[in-house]
DNA sequence: AAACGGCGGAACGCAACCGTTACGTCGTAG
DNA sequence: CTACGACGTAACGGTTGCGTTCCGCCGTTT
């Protein structure tokens, strides 16, 4: 049986050192190192350092965000982008995100595992909350939900981990109130 | 004198591994291999993997994008919208730009060298879009260019390197119109 | 008490790349 | 015609990582 307390050190070590190096620098002799382990006690788990990474990162990605229902849909976006922006600004996803994603796009098999993983979820979870909305009447019939993903998270998104410019709580509405009007603007 | 084809075949070669690898992966062996060329004449050129990628990236990321002026607001967003998306859906630059990206996460001299290269311009670029608009009469007074920003390049940006979905003229249209309505609701 | 199995450590052969050097070729400037 | 210098090739010693193997240790199971 292996050791459970050995897999959380190495999983730990994955994290931190994708986070340091990235993806395609990471080795496993530096994980094993890092967790303070033999390399053995590694191939023991997985089969090489796409598998091993892969499983790590999907395992933690799964876990499931709450979905929002404040009651009107200023409310719900605001929630929805104050959680992703504490997402999008811990060390060490913010490190780790966009250097999976420039992985994905050239590695098919982690495009498919992180697309499982997150956009799944984005989707269900976009297509839920615009649906609130039009039933409140608050967006227009036939509101893209694809749009508004684009919309709720690109900004974001963009200023978080590509920009890297620090964002604060004023600005957070400032830009949810802009994305509310985009979405009434936007032509169905 | 070095030789200009030479140095031609490097950059081409260069630009190309980038793509398919990345940064971090990219050796100047294979840089050499694929440019037909000996490692000699790249360490003649430049010291290192990182002077050199920095020299001939930021080269091509200077060359300044003409800044439209259609005569209204909508007409400047969706002339730009339209250039940005052509620029992310070059088969090179949408593999490159995100891996980079990545990399100015965790490596200082590479995020100046971006910066200076990308963000100076694209600063000036919004600040005169917005300020067009504004003395038109299209945007409020006090509309913040960083958000102007975010607004326009967040949601393309997403949808090209992130997501990577296909996108049409239809939906760029539909997205400008969105932004446009974004920029009018945010209160300055 | 004995057997089992996961553990760390060390070493294996192999491959790739680093940055540098020495050499012989070839085009061009003087 | 000569001298220079950029070129490709090949080799250098050194480093790093791969994935595998063997060892002895030690806690658990039986």
């Amino acid at each position: 049986m292996l050791r459970g307390d050995i897999t959380v050190a190495i999983r730990n070590a994955v994290m931190n050192e994708l986070a340091e190096v990235g993806y395609g620098r990471l080795s496993i002799e530096a994980v094993a190192r890092r967790a303070g382990v033999g390399k053995t006690a590694i191939y023991r788990r997985w089969s090489n350092k796409l598998e091993m990474v892969m499983e790590i990162v999907s395992d933690i990605a799964e876990r499931k965000v709450p979905l929002p229902d404040t009651g009107s849909f200023a409310g719900d976006l605001q929630l929805l982008m104050f959680i992703v922006s504490k997402a999008l600004q811990h060390r060490i996803a913010s490190q780790i995100i966009p250097d999976l994603m420039a992985e994905a796009a050239r590695n098919p098999q982690i495009a498919e595992t992180l697309q499982g993983a997150l956009r799944t979820q984005q989707q269900a979870l976009a297509e839920k909350l615009v649906g609130q909305a039009v039933t409140r009447g608050e967006l227009p019939e036939g509101t893209d939900p694809k749009l508004a993903v684009d919309l709720m998270l690109g900004p974001l998104y963009w200023r978080l981990a590509i920009s890297r410019d620090p964002i604060g709580d004023e600005y957070l509405e400032q830009l949810a109130a802009a994305v509310t009007g985009a979405l009434k603007a936007a032509r169905p």
